[in-house]
DNA sequence: TCAAAAAAACGTATTTTGTACGTTTAAAAG
DNA sequence: CTTTTAAACGTACAAAATACGTTTTTTTGA
């Protein structure tokens, strides 16, 4: 039986790779955080012959029993020790030469993960770092271009969906999540509108506490309220920051 | 020597997939076209055992040493003849059982014709008809929801690209655009904004020939000016549509 | 032949949203 | 106890989206 969304009439038999022949199918993930005004990307230095030394994304090989975004939650976990994260594919790669080694092709995902989550000693011990954007070093592979196309990606998406929350940690200052936005859309906002528009969604929970380390005076914190989001999108509501 | 981008240390050597094993990969193509005022998708009947009978999304899998997004194009090229058209990545359809028959992925495409140019006796020795979207039959596997996606992605795109004129003919009229525009929204636009806004983007050349086929009084002809298109692009202009 | 009908083409008013920027307030630091 | 800094609040103007009126052109059929 010829699986059924190859309608071309190519393979009629279960021998359309030959048996040498073999197509790897890999994942690569895009792990964003947000640190210290800057937003950074989880890279990891092979440690190992070939390519030691040469910085990467983090990804692995898709399995066969396994759904390809299984095989993206599995590399997350095992390198940050994190279950329940933001995770969307991204695009996938599927040049014939883009991995001088095999025919690979790779589905890469992006994940936006609270930075002060992560499990460090795990993430060390794994040969991984995290970047500020701005000096990334040059990566394997495309991996450079899988990069600019997520940050792309998260552009977009942070546009019409309160994605940055993702980012950052329970409880924010307006002033830091004004941060995060300019970090990804890499331009400045005036402070007064950024404020008034991100009030006017009506997702946003006032507490009573104050966090005194961005500035002399403090910034009263607050909290993303996903059960009010989620309302007003049943709603129709419509979310551009 | 292993993909590069496999970091996660599972493939050491070339037989991560046992020597019986095998993944295949597939692309499926989302052709839209567009006529009498609907939005219409171009699928294929398979003609022969197994799944005679069962509707599905034109497809084929991805060589050995062909590139993806190349085997989208050759599988276009062989269905409607067509060559330089617009057709973009979609989405990867990763499940472990997404087909029975094989562990078997697919890289969605989406492809916007102009109903007009395509090989009418090609399309149809393979099997393929036009189906309007509203009343398309259930489609083999996940074929359903990779309509459903593409459909997003080409509301998404829409907005941002004057991408509608891939599906008009050279000469369209403004209330055929409005009704292609209004097919892909699913809402109804008012027709004296839509005009306003339209020739607001400034990328319309009028043309001194009418079509009287729509109306009593009939309509002028426009032309999409491409390369005014691609100054405005550069010199930053923002088309939303 | 000419009035009614229909849709194209053009125009105007109102509302909403975005942008620019002034003022007040709270707390720390000299 | 004044200065400094950034948070928090507010106002004025510009641009964009929306709602809807009017004129024009042509066909249809009374």
């Amino acid at each position: 039986m010829t699986p059924s969304s190859a309608s071309v009439a190519h393979a009629s038999n279960n021998d359309f790779y030959a048996d040498n022949e073999k197509l790897y199918v890999a994942t690569d993930c895009i792990v964003f955080g947000f640190d210290e005004g800057d937003l950074k990307l989880l890279i990891f230095k092979r440690r190992v012959e070939p390519d030691s030394g040469i910085w990467s994304l983090i990804g692995s090989f898709v399995q066969l029993d396994e759904d390809v975004n299984d095989a993206a939650r599995r590399v997350l976990k095992e390198i940050t020790g994190l279950d329940e994260i933001f995770l969307e594919q991204s695009k996938t790669y599927g040049k014939a030469d883009r991995d001088p080694g095999y025919r690979c092709l790779s589905v890469a995902h992006y994940a936006l993960i609270r930075i002060d989550d992560y499990d460090k000693e795990l993430v060390e011990s794994h040969g991984a770092y995290w970047y500020t954007l701005k000096d990334l070093p040059k990566l394997a592979l495309d991996h450079d271009q899988m990069v600019a196309d997520a940050l792309n990606k998260l552009r977009r998406k942070a546009r019409q969906q309160p994605i940055g929350f993702e980012l950052l940690p329970e409880k924010f200052t307006i002033p830091q999540l004004q941060q995060l936005y300019e970090a990804i859309y890499q331009r400045e906002l005036d402070p007064r509108n950024f404020r008034k528009k991100v009030l006017s969604l009506k997702v946003l929970v006032k507490l009573e506490e104050k966090d005194k380390s961005g500035s002399k005076r403090g910034a009263f914190l607050y909290r993303f309220d996903a059960e009010k989001y989620q309302e007003l999108l049943e709603s129709g509501y419509n979310f551009e920051i």
